[in-house]
DNA sequence: AAACGCGCCTGCGGGC
DNA sequence: TGCCCGCAGGCGCGTT
């Protein structure tokens, strides 16, 4: 589910709300996500610790604390979370609840358990093995036309599938990937070595166009995303082709076409990007 | 060394 | 109506 877009629009949406707040305590219902959560290092680190800061790598949401310890969260494919009071039904999936200075409950849930919940000890934030092999985020000045160039100019794989790499772009997904591939007019199904200098600065000027533009739609909703006030994004209104097979080209009107790539639907115009 | 594809899970929608 | 199949927004790992 949640790509770059949507964890921002949650992290804007919690940061306000639970920035300043205690930890009081940490229920752990299920933790048997991706990773086991480790439940002795939430209890030496996490409870009684306050939320100084939240942040985004890729698509895991940190949150600071003041301890300078960090709670790295994934919410995988089915990924959620939401704000509660505690007198609130408990929602089937819910594996994490983290009761909150002044009543508050973050509840995690997600249903395909392919998200995790990690503890990053004080001051190993910047060693934290999860992270060390992820690229540039996508939104930074370090992505840029010469940096892809330079990534993938002997890369013989699809264009698509090297978007896809977190090591290449952290936070990129199957939505945004075949969105990029569009704006900027190329195949996703040309070997990435085969693009040009002027091909690679365009492909990443639509990749931060896309992924900006969908952060102030407040993401993408196909069918489950929900902010963490359990309101929709808006983007899916503006995909040009994802999840449009057979629909018209909104640019030349030729339909669509969805191939696999990689395991990965993906969907193009074969005109305009041909 | 890069690149492919498998598998982890549950839920849902479409076809029969 | 209900069952079964295929598919789903991610990603690490083993194998080639």
């Amino acid at each position: 589910m949640p790509e770059l877009p949507e964890v921002e629009t949650i992290r804007r949406g919690i940061e306000p709300i639970i920035r300043g707040r205690r930890i009081n305590a940490v229920h752990i219902l299920q933790p048997d996500l991706r990773w086991k959560v480790d439940t002795k290092a939430v209890q030496k680190w996490v409870t009684g610790q306050i939320i100084t800061a939240v942040s985004r790598r890729s698509k895991c949401l940190v949150w600071k604390l003041s301890n300078d310890a960090s709670l790295v969260i994934h919410l995988g494919m089915s990924g959620r979370i939401g704000l509660f009071s505690p007198d609130e039904e408990v929602e089937k999936h819910t594996h994490l609840i983290f009761d909150l200075q002044g009543n508050i409950q973050l509840r995690y849930r997600d249903p395909r358990r392919f998200g995790y919940v990690d503890v990053v000890p004080p001051g190993s934030l910047s060693n934290y093995k999860r992270f060390s092999l992820l690229g540039p985020e996508p939104l930074s000045d370090e992505f840029n036309g010469s940096y892809l160039q330079q990534k993938l100019s002997k890369s013989k794989r699809a264009v698509k599938t090297a978007l896809l790499d977190m090591g290449v772009a952290a936070g990129v997904g199957n939505i945004y990937a075949s969105e990029a591939l569009f704006l900027a007019g190329i195949d996703p199904r040309r070997l990435a070595s085969d693009l040009r200098q002027n091909e690679f600065d365009g492909l990443a000027e639509a990749v931060k166009q896309v992924l900006s533009h969908a952060i102030k739609k407040g993401g993408t909703t196909l069918n489950d995303f929900r902010n963490a006030t359990g309101e929709p994004g808006f983007f899916q209104t503006e995909l040009a082709v994802y999840d449009r097979k057979e629909q018209p080209c909104l640019k030349c009107g030729t339909a669509i076409e969805k191939v696999v790539i990689g395991g990965r639907s993906t969907y193009f115009c074969p005109v305009c990007q041909g």
